[in-house]
DNA sequence: TCATTTATTAAACACTGTTTAATTTAATTA
DNA sequence: TAATTAAATTAAACAGTGTTTAATAAATGA
């Protein structure tokens, strides 16, 4: 067997163990998850777990990982075709939500995540985020439409573009924490939200 | 023994479980409290704990409820004094903000609580939340202040009120997740928040 | 003082993550 | 093919967890 072969074999076994980890969260939640419950689903002993990584935690850490890169390719397709930069916005903020939302286990647990790991991808209020984070540097360059002919720094277009994402961020969290909101009013809310910070960004105009 | 000298007594050995569960939370994280902590600090066995609780569940509910209590009180003096709306916006945000940030363990572990007990009291995105929600209700003045002599009706200035929430809830959390942002940085985007959702609600009216 | 609640605990149960040493299986070399 | 080495897998234990049960100790009311 050849050292690739094998180590297709042993990427094989972690997304087994991976995989099995993600169902077992789906249906019970992340605090339903254990090591004895992967390892009788998939026929092996407890012990295997620490073979094919450190600890449950690098495990997690992994399956996140995993998760991120899911809502990274859905996110891509956000983009909107539109070309008025004031309806692109618009476009893209409303995809962004309602793909969260599809996905809103996921969500919660990578972006609420606190360990390094995962910040390291997740993070967005640092200096430079718009050229390091795709969502920013997106809401950069649509920012940046909108104050064409107008003096405005780089350093605050950054600003903004951060500022969109974390009201954003803000609303679809408590919109999956806030369950059984009936859907009109959650339609109303993701309207008028977008309504909101589009009008704030046509009229900062200094 | 009166009863209510008895119900004192009771209330007090509650209070020593839940502040000492909270040293422990606010040593060792939420996730370093176990039952037995506890009851080796306050020299108790593991089972008092279900003598006055239902389960370990219930109790860090009580204790959740008590720093939301904590939180209540600390916005309570929120209420900028300043008769200008706009001014008056912008400082309730401000102070909102800063106050989250000084207990921003707290904050997080009340304000991402899923379970139903607490939901009870911090969600805010129902119909009606500008009754029930002090911190919705203030903010509803304010904007109602803003729209004087438009034709707006209460159920979209509620919206706003919401929303205004939770864009500023957005940045809060992510401020105390992403820690390491220079004191810069943070108060860039403090104002800059408060710029843009202001500017948004100056200029929505229609 | 006696009976009856109330408070407290010891001890077990069924879990949990993790480590160790032993064992089985597979791959490599002679 | 046979012997050797390496890799994969596990059994068994350890220390920890939340929780329940039945027994005990303490406080109360009659």
């Amino acid at each position: 067997m050849s050292k690739e072969r094998q180590a297709l074999k042993q990427e094989e076994i972690k997304n087994l163990i991976i995989n099995t980890a993600q169902e077992i969260v789906a249906k019970e939640g992340i605090n339903g998850l254990s090591i004895r419950k992967i390892t009788n689903i998939i026929d092996y002993s407890p012990a295997i777990i620490y073979h094919y990584f450190k600890d449950k935690d690098e495990m997690i850490s992994k399956l996140m990982e995993k998760n991120y890169k899911k809502i990274i390719d859905a996110m891509s397709s956000v983009y909107s075709t539109n070309s008025e930069p004031e309806q692109k916005l618009k476009d893209s903020t409303k995809a962004y939500i309602e793909i969260a939302l599809q996905m809103p286990d996921e969500y919660m647990n990578i972006m609420l995540n606190t360990s390094d790991n995962i910040l390291e991808h997740t993070s967005v209020l640092f200096n430079g985020a718009s050229v390091k984070r795709q969502a920013i540097g997106v809401l950069c360059k649509v920012v940046k439409d909108y104050y064409k002919g107008f003096t405005i720094s780089d350093a605050e277009i950054e600003l903004t573009a951060q500022l969109i994402w974390t009201s954003t961020f803000g609303l679809i969290i408590r919109l999956i924490i806030e369950k059984n909101i009936p859907q009109e009013q959650r339609n109303n809310l993701i309207n008028q939200h977008i309504k909101i910070i589009i009008n704030g960004l046509l009229h900062t105009k200094s």
